[in-house]
DNA sequence: AAGCGCAATTTTGAATGCATATTTTTTCAT
DNA sequence: ATGAAAAAATATGCATTCAAAATTGCGCTT
């Protein structure tokens, strides 16, 4: 009923396809079955820890175990999966010192950003990271955390993009799905006392942005990783000591 | 000796089996491809831009076309090759822009690995970078390029794994082999009068590491690599003229 | 009834096969 | 002879097949 007929014209659609819908517009049958599979682990359909069930997710996206298992390898190297021998791939956990390394990763990687930002940035970028900062200040007046962190992230992604530089941004996607990953199962930094000093940090971010002050907003912003990171280490053991691990 | 034969005893060997001899103990068939592949490319083995063929490599490896793909789709997610739709892979051509980038990237790395190092690393470790540094200087003073290189790689990398980050150990390693591919065709940052600063750049590095002055040592780290990468860059743009480009 | 061993089933890793797309070669008209 | 068109050869992408490993199920022993 829904194995593809493997040539010929097949247009029959085995199941919902799951992620069908927002997926980067497919060049390759492997770059599309990479970009989906990689959305449905991030969004945390898989358990962690978890067997990949190979066979199940051919069928769901209506294809044979080449192109899947050419994607497992990919995302493997990537990190969000591990392949045992033998034994087909699992879902990678991430111990706390894992999700630490991670976030140190990203505020090296975020350190770097801000720097060549203030080295390509231009006014009108500057002005769009200034309103973004506005709104998100706003949020946190009305304690309205999911507009917070949306903002947040966009702040964040400016920066990045204002780097002017591919490799540096493929790579802090990458990582940021690997955390992201976590956010879905432990939504992190709800400490109210560390909201503000967020608030603060980010203050003192725009501050250099403007001032295009490359060495102190990098390091500003290594440190506002920093303590995201602490947060979000907190989070996740609280998380842990509730449900069971491994 | 090190090759776990597959199916039925098939024991003859296609060819001298390339890279075999230092292959990082092969786990699985595919890891095994993965990296004497990457080594084969990254020792510049493929011409710049040039096809990957599929049918040549599986003889040369002797497996099957199925594992060689696997590696191929992996190398490409790392930024060694690009992949052509219906037009198989290639080796990836580095542009001046991409090669200025890389480096970027490689100096917020190491800008990383530096202020990581300094809130972990313990005094035998800072003994033998220094170590190693003084033995740079001898190579310096004699005017050994290729001594002086390698003790240079190696304090790099000795910070690098002072940071105790594993994630950022593998991400700088995947950057070192996309540039080292460069390296190997036009030999890297033999101005001489670069030479003298770079020197004056590591006496700055071992200071602030000895010090365990994080902040600056980072910073120290991604100048030294921005002078790196203007070095390399002019290099590329002297061996480009002589060659053809593309 | 619990533990153990062995066979059947499932899963994994990799080779092979096949249809389509691409490249090269040949043919033919100008 | 030159260039376009057609045909052959080749390469690519993916499906399928197959052998080995792992997992499961079942009967047997204790």
């Amino acid at each position: 009923m829904q194995m593809p007929k493997m040539t010929a014209l097949e247009v029959d659609d085995p199941l919902p396809e799951v992620g069908a819908s927002r997926t980067k517009s497919g060049a390759s049958l492997h770059g599309d079955i990479l970009s989906r599979l990689r959305d449905y682990i991030v969004e945390g359909n898989l358990p962690e820890g978890g067997r990949v069930p190979e066979r199940e997710l051919c069928e769901m996206f209506g294809i044979s175990r080449t192109p899947l298992r050419e994607a497992l390898k990919v995302l493997a190297s990537e990190g969000l999966l591990e392949l045992l021998p033998n034994r087909g791939a699992r879902v990678r956990a991430l111990s706390e010192r894992d999700l630490a390394e991670l976030f140190d990763v990203m505020g090296g990687l975020e350190a770097l950003a801000g720097r060549l930002a203030c080295e390509n940035i231009n006014d009108e970028e500057v002005a769009e990271i200034e309103r973004l900062h506005h709104e998100m200040y706003g949020h946190y007046l009305r304690r309205d955390m999911h507009g917070y962190f949306q903002c947040n992230q966009l702040i964040h992604q400016k920066i990045v993009a204002a780097a002017g530089n591919s490799a540096l941004s493929s790579t802090y996607a990458s990582f940021a799905g690997r955390i992201r990953r976590v956010r879905y199962s432990a939504n992190l930094a709800r400490r109210r006392d560390r909201w503000g000093e967020a608030m603060r940090e980010h203050e003192a971010i725009l501050d250099a942005l403007r001032r295009r002050a490359g060495q102190e907003l990098s390091d500003i912003l290594f440190l506002h990783l920093r303590n995201k990171q602490s947060a979000a280490v907190e989070r996740i053991e609280l998380a842990d000591e509730a449900v069971d691990r491994r």
